[in-house]
Order: C-alpha cells, then structure tokens, then sequence
DNA sequence: GTAAACCCCGTACCCATGTACGGAGTCAAG
DNA sequence: CTTGACTCCGTACATGGGTACGGGGTTTAC
C-alpha cells in the first residue's frame, strides 16, 4: 500500500493523486518543472500539497496548449520578482489566448452549423469547417 | 524563381504561400492528409488553390490544439457520406471545444487578475495562475 | 546550351513528451 | 525476518510532428 502517514506522499502516491505516472514526474524534475522535494523519509523522497498543486496545474495548462517551457515560465510569473517583466509576459500570454479562444469560437460555430446543415440537406454545403478554419 | 504560370503553383511556391516548409508538405503528402495532385507539369506536381486552403486549415486546427489525426476527421467530415456519424462527431468535437473555450477563459481571467493585483503590490497574492489552473 | 534554382525520392535525423525496463535498495505488514 | 510492494537511478525505446541531406533529374532565364 502506499504508505500516507500524516501528510506526505510517496512519489507513487502523489502520482496517482495527480493522475500522471510516476515516470512524469521524474521527468518533470529531470526537466526542472517540479523541484524535488527535500524532505525525505528515509531513502524515500516526501511530496506534499505544493507539488500536487503544481502538477495539476501543469496537466491543466498543457491541455490549454501550453509546451512544458512556457508552463515554467507562466508558474514563474508568481513569484518574479521583476513585475514589470511578469506583467508584460502575462500580458502577451492574454493576447495568444484571446486569439485562441476567437479561433476556437469560429471553430465551434463552423462545427455548429456543420451539424445543422447535414440535417436537412444531402447536398454538401460549402464545408463550413474549412471555411471556418481558412478564415482569416 | 518559383514559376506560377495561370494558376498552378509548384510545391515551393504552395509552400511559401501556406508558410509552411516544403518536408512539411510530403510529409502531410505521406501521411495521407493533403492527396498528391493529378495534374503535372512535366515531371513537377501543380497544385492549386485547393490544397493551399487545406494546408491554411491544417494549419489552424493545429493551433487550436487537434492532432493532424483529428484534423483528418474534422476536414473529412464535409465529405462523409455518413451524415449520421459525421453529426455524431461534430457534436463531441463542439463540446471538447466549450471545455477548452471555457478553461482558457478562466485562464485568460487569472492573467488578468495577476496583472491587476502585481500593479499595485508587491505582496505576492495567492497565485492567480496557479489558482486558475488547480481549480476545477 | 549552360547555370541557378527547383523538384523528386529516399533515408536519416531531430525535438518534445513521455514510457518502459531492470537491477538494487527499502519499507511495513504479517 | 521474510515477503511483496514500492522507490531509486540510469538508460533505452516510443510517438508525433516534422527537418535535413544527398544524389540526381528538370526548368527557365539568360
């Protein structure tokens, strides 16, 4: 069993918490996305909130389509200390997803009226998802 | 120079035109997600408006997170004499992209925050980022 | 008709993001 | 104190999405 006493959590453990595999997390230290931990109980390293928290937000953000690089540099923007910097990386990370969310919105309109032109014609309309997707 | 004599265009030339490298061009040609074209021009392929679109979709789709794979299915949907099916998965495509619409959002919104909250302090508030990714 | 710029084809290589494997050590329960 | 599950560490392999390279043929402009 993976051992939980009080509160820290074995690799093994804090993997399954996560949802990730035990291997993603070495590698996300090998990375330097996740620091290792420095308690240790005994040869075993010891994981608590803080790392759960991070590798949850890791997962979230790649969904968003973040690359692991820029999901460093976004969790590092909490505690630069250079604000002006962070401001200005944040502000520029808005913009991308703004575009995102615009294009994504199109996409999801196009599949829309894609959906409701199949059902009633045979004929196949002027395929609203590559219109959608050529849209400039 | 990149001859374009009438309107057919060589691989270079649809390449430049798509802002994409000519690899990448075969190896979508491989992959069986653009067809090679019929027509030649002696012994050159000749492309047309036709495939610069699907490369400018392909493109797209990509930056909204789907897989060449999944873009396959997306730009065969148009053609899918399948109208039943093609709906179906339409419609589970519509609702992945809600999901990844809503999830940038808050995202958006935490960048926000943080931008707002690091005007005015140098208290490092709780994390909007990280607050933004770990919630569910 | 020659040279520069292109195309074709095949194969090999690259980077990101993991996953798998294997030997050795460790922990906790019975 | 043994046993089974787990950890550690290192290295190798996998997959997606390209990129690079090299030898040889083709076009086109001059």
């Amino acid at each position: 069993m993976n051992q939980q006493t009080g509160k820290g959590l074995t690799i093994g453990a804090l993997a399954k918490a996560a949802g990730v595999g035990v291997e993603t997390i070495r590698y996300y230290q090998r990375r330097g996305l996740l620091a290792e931990p420095t308690q240790m109980r005994g040869a075993y390293r010891v994981y608590g909130e803080h790392e759960l928290t991070r590798l949850r937000a890791v997962r979230r953000a790649q969904q968003l389509g973040f690359s692991l690089e820029e999901i460093d540099g976004l969790l590092a923007l909490n505690e630069d200390t250079d604000r002006e910097r962070a401001r200005a990386l944040a502000q520029s990370k808005i913009e991308l997803l703004d575009d995102r969310i615009r294009q994504m919105q199109e996409m999801r309109n196009a599949l829309t009226e894609l959906v409701g032109c199949c059902q009633r014609t045979d004929a196949p309309a002027p395929c609203p998802i590559l219109r959608a997707l050529s849209s400039e």
